[in-house]
DNA sequence: AACGGGCCTTGACCTGCCTCAAGTCCCGCC
DNA sequence: GGCGGGACTTGAGGCAGGTCAAGGCCCGTT
């Protein structure tokens, strides 16, 4: 409300989480309709990101959160030294700006990988409102919580695996949210280079371009550039499993 | 100030925030004395928790958040083959548990590294509170979002950064923590084992403890065993911030 | 004091991933 | 259609950190 913001779209339209196809993965999960209407009223906007964009960058002030709508997005934080890691990808019915609150600063920048919506949802409001109904403070927190369970599978997936396992980890774990998009469990476009790929797994681009070809030679996956199928899940999950030590 | 204190007796704490030396660092930052006096209600009961015993383990239904009143922890999670991961270390005025709000279990285990105490914090009445005291609730967010920020600065320096970096982060990061209660900047005990430092920043053992005679042998720390001298605080900032590239 | 075990240190060697480099593929643009 | 650039692949060689092994230190126990 205060602070210098790119130009941004707001689109006009109705936005409405009582009528969102994706209530049942986002902030809206175990609430009544009632209680839904409360909170499309202070989910009122939507805001469009093109391919390359940033939603948000570190060091802005933070007074929303944002629910992927649709799209794709990466968030990467930075050191001083210009060293940069990605730290997630999001995708439908996730939130992203979480790590804001602490500080009410942006401490890590949010890309759009592909031409992306997002619902903007005030923090402030949503903590009134969350105070109001318990049912959105549970989901809220269960939201939080999830995050740093994910953030710590990863901190497992770094320091403790090798490259194959860390990119099998990762395709499971994407087409696995993927599936419960609707998507396929077996074939998937990547929104993200190599590059990416390899900042969120603590690996050179190289690395995970030879760990893809390796798969591919192993008849594990079919890679056809940013196209993949999976032809051997139980093989993947298998070697995260670390059978291979 | 006249009566001896009675011989240790194993009797319910007195327990209370609104009089707690660490009310500064832990859950009532930024509340007002009657605010902490409905959370004293809440917190009342203390656990002892021996050095090497578990305050949870994964698996378990989670209850209650734990702050450390003290002693020190360490947080591990496991992979399905025995893998295992430290994925932080917590000191007084820091909270345990929040990984288990998502599921209603506990995803890690919580192991004290010296004769510790926590209060206990029973969640669901935590969440009552919150709904009530709009200042507990925004600190609480506060908390589970600086976890998160934390949880991306260990994905960056388990990513990409290299075994002294990362050692000197690690150490920077306790002393800084160690200092804002009240010790020393640059004399520190480690409570933790090479081992798990080396789990901790995705390191081997002997990594570890070679990265700690190298910065002996360039003067940048005293270690005997245990006891580190920090002798170039400055120093050590350098590498952090990649200057050997 | 002697013993035992956990923890730590150090050396020698090995390897998985990084680095550097040279291409190829793909796609948007002129 | 041809051009240019970003993304990707692949190879060769190097090195940081892992692995394996031997030994030392510290401390509690008998």
């Amino acid at each position: 409300m205060t602070t210098a913001q790119p130009p941004l779209r707001i689109e006009p339209f109705k936005v409405a989480c009582s009528n969102c196809n994706l209530r049942e993965l986002c902030l809206p999960v175990g609430m009544s309709t009632e209680q839904m209407l409360k909170l499309d009223s202070l989910v009122s906007t939507r805001r469009s990101v093109p391919r390359g964009d940033t939603l948000f960058r570190s060091g802005e002030s933070f007074q929303s959160l944002y629910a992927v709508r649709t799209g794709f997005f990466k968030t990467c934080v930075a050191s001083e030294d210009g060293r940069d890691q990605v730290t997630g990808f999001q995708m439908a019915g996730e939130l992203l700006g979480l790590d804001g609150i602490g500080t009410e600063r942006h401490t890590c920048d949010a890309v759009a990988l592909e031409d992306s919506q997002v619902c903007i949802i005030p923090f402030h409001q949503l903590e009134d409102l969350s105070r109001e109904v318990s049912d959105l403070q549970r989901q809220f927190h269960r939201i939080m919580s999830r995050e740093i369970v994910r953030d710590h599978g990863v901190m497992l997936l770094l320091g403790s695996m090798r490259a194959e396992e860390r990119l099998a980890a990762f395709l499971l774990n994407l087409t696995q949210r993927l599936q419960s998009r609707g998507f396929s469990a077996s074939e998937l476009v990547l929104r993200m280079t190599r590059e990416e790929i390899g900042s969120y797994l603590g690996l050179k681009l190289e690395t995970v371009s030879r760990t893809f070809s390796k798969f591919q030679d192993e008849g594990l996956l079919e890679v056809k550039q940013r196209q993949i199928r999976i032809l051997d899940q139980q093989g993947l999950q298998t070697l995260v499993n670390g059978a291979a030590c």
